[in-house]
DNA sequence: AAGGTGTGTTTACAACTGTAATCGAATCGC
DNA sequence: GCGATTCGATTACAGTTGTAAACACACCTT
């Protein structure tokens, strides 16, 4: 998968993501337009792009299309994260994890949740 | 710090990183044209563009320039990788680790490095 | 003195991005 | 039936990115 998804229109795959159910564009700018403040326009083409990218495929009802993903946020979010460790790390978690704690950007809860993470890993 | 350095301004961040001591245009060339295949005058172009950018700096000497980096590589990076866990993660960390766990994307020796990281943190 | 060589600067140009407006066709409301 | 609304499709347009070539000027070599 060599997809790549700008800023904006992962904007509108995580609409369809979160709506679980095929979307008008309509629809998809609702879920959307209100904190971004986009026009319905913007959202239009968007969903254009993405289907020429293969990201979200459509289906006709009646005159106008009800969009979807074609491809599943795990596999999309694996990777960019891939990719990501890869660009700044070389390919390891570890320095990323250092990183970030050394800046506070993990709380006690979030490392909790890693802790178990790897505990699980190792059983 | 709102800058953004594409994917080929990078490889030139990294060549300035690695070495340690300020580069002219021609010896940053010699250290990433090998792989990377540029050009002298793409490096040039980068260079140009990192400094408008202010993520280099130069200073004269004769007739050339000697590039250095103006921000420090632990600073961006930790930068982008905010950025990174906040676009696909919800600022989260530990989702990430377990995108990456869930496609083998962590060897052995990674989660190791991984859990000593939060034990130290924990104490 | 003249021609090559190395510099930074300017210009090039297509693809991708962000952000729409416009257009032609279909449909809905009345 | 006919104007208003709603679609998708086409066009717009400036900024960024990848990848350079061309240019003007300084210096070095012969």
């Amino acid at each position: 998968m060599d997809l790549r998804i700008s800023d904006a229109e992962l904007e509108v795959m995580e609409a369809l993501w979160g709506a679980g159910h095929p979307l008008t564009a309509a629809e998809a700018a609702d879920r959307i337009g209100a904190e971004r403040g986009w026009s319905l326009a913007t959202v239009k083409t968007m969903l254009s792009r993405l289907a020429a990218k293969g990201a979200v495929k459509h289906r006709e009802d009646g005159r106008r299309f009800l969009y979807s993903p074609a491809i599943k946020r795990e596999a999309y979010v694996g990777h960019e994260s891939r990719r990501f460790v890869e660009r700044l790390f070389g390919g390891r978690l570890s320095p990323l994890v250092a990183r970030l704690a050394e800046e506070d950007g993990l709380d006690d809860e979030d490392i909790a949740a890693i802790e178990a993470l790897l505990k699980e890993l190792k059983s």
